[in-house]
DNA sequence: AATAGCGGCAACCGCCTTAGC
DNA sequence: TGCTAAGGCGGTTGCCGCTAT
């Protein structure tokens, strides 16, 4: 069996991306829009593979990107999401408008998941390192043991009464295997949980192949116990990409994701040579 | 000033799901 | 119904720049 490459290796640069490639790619992109990406590369004149396109353009000259770190209330939400969604850093991603899957995972991986260590709080199941220490009647949630003086505040929008959680047969179900991030007092809804509709999602996802794993809404989901958590977990944010989070740019100035801002910071990027593009 | 070590991030890889035939 | 191509996802790698010695 095996699969056949996605693409033809031969002749098939590999390798970081030149400002002439990223120009190629923008101004097919920009001109033709998202088609086949297969196709992309012989029609923009490119010698990459359809694959390395796509995730050039996702992840760094779309131009709806915001640029620069993840401000305090990205990298909070990020957190919380995570504690929900586990490594579903695209689920992640789609919660924070002009961010990527790519970079989030590796925001994750290389500054919040220290904080939360130092922190004393397992990055993996968002639960305090030291658990034997602390009694079920001093940890109702992981966020309460949250340190003193910490710069990151984990929502407090996990307190979900106990026999809501426990009682609840599906979270009971989970197979033994299931060691995933999200812990079962989570509200979220299944079809978020699922990986059936989500595409990927490698085997080490563990997505549970149970059968009871269906398109109903989580019984422990309910917007009302938290409805900042259900609007952001709602198609209408994802929908409202004029959402913003930052304070602020590097330069001070507001961020405005707008079309007409993104391409103006588009136009603006030195970073590639953009000011000769044709527009 | 040179260099070794480390951290951050862009890019690649392999696997899975879905759509089309 | 089964096969294949394509898109998408998460994990991992490797390069590059910064810092410490």
């Amino acid at each position: 069996m095996g699969r056949q490459p996605c693409c033809d290796k031969l002749g098939v640069k590999k390798g970081p991306w030149t400002a002439e490639e990223d120009k190629k790619l923008v101004n097919f992109l920009l001109t033709h829009g998202q088609c086949c990406w297969r196709a992309v590369p012989k029609l923009a004149g490119l010698r990459r593979c359809g694959k390395s396109c796509r995730l050039r353009w996702t992840n760094y000259l779309r131009p709806d990107l915001k640029r620069g770190l993840l401000n305090d209330a990205e990298e909070q939400l990020v957190i919380d999401l995570h504690a929900r969604l586990g490594n579903r850093w695209s689920k992640i991603a789609a919660r924070l408008p002009g961010r990527t899957d790519n970079e989030i995972k590796n925001h994750w991986n290389t500054h919040i998941k220290k904080k939360l260590i130092k922190m004393g709080i397992d990055p993996i199941t968002h639960e305090p390192l030291h658990k034997q220490a602390i009694t079920p009647e001093e940890m109702p949630c992981e966020a309460s043991n949250q340190p003193a003086g910490s710069d990151v505040n984990i929502p407090q929008n996990m307190d979900i009464p106990e026999h809501e959680v426990y009682s609840n047969s599906e979270a009971s179900n989970q197979p033994a295997g299931l060691d995933m991030n999200i812990p079962r007092n989570m509200n979220i809804p299944d079809h978020e949980i699922s990986s059936n509709s989500d595409g990927g999602g490698s085997a080490s996802e563990n997505s549970p192949s149970n059968e009871s794993q269906s398109a109903e809404p989580n019984p422990n989901y309910s917007e009302e116990d938290d409805p900042l958590l259900s609007f952001i977990l709602s198609d209408t944010f994802l929908e409202d990409l004029t959402w913003d989070f930052s304070t602020s740019s590097e330069d001070g100035s507001t961020d405005n994701p707008t079309e007409e801002n993104s391409l103006a910071w588009f136009m603006d990027c030195k970073d590639f040579g953009v000011q000769d593009f044709e527009l």
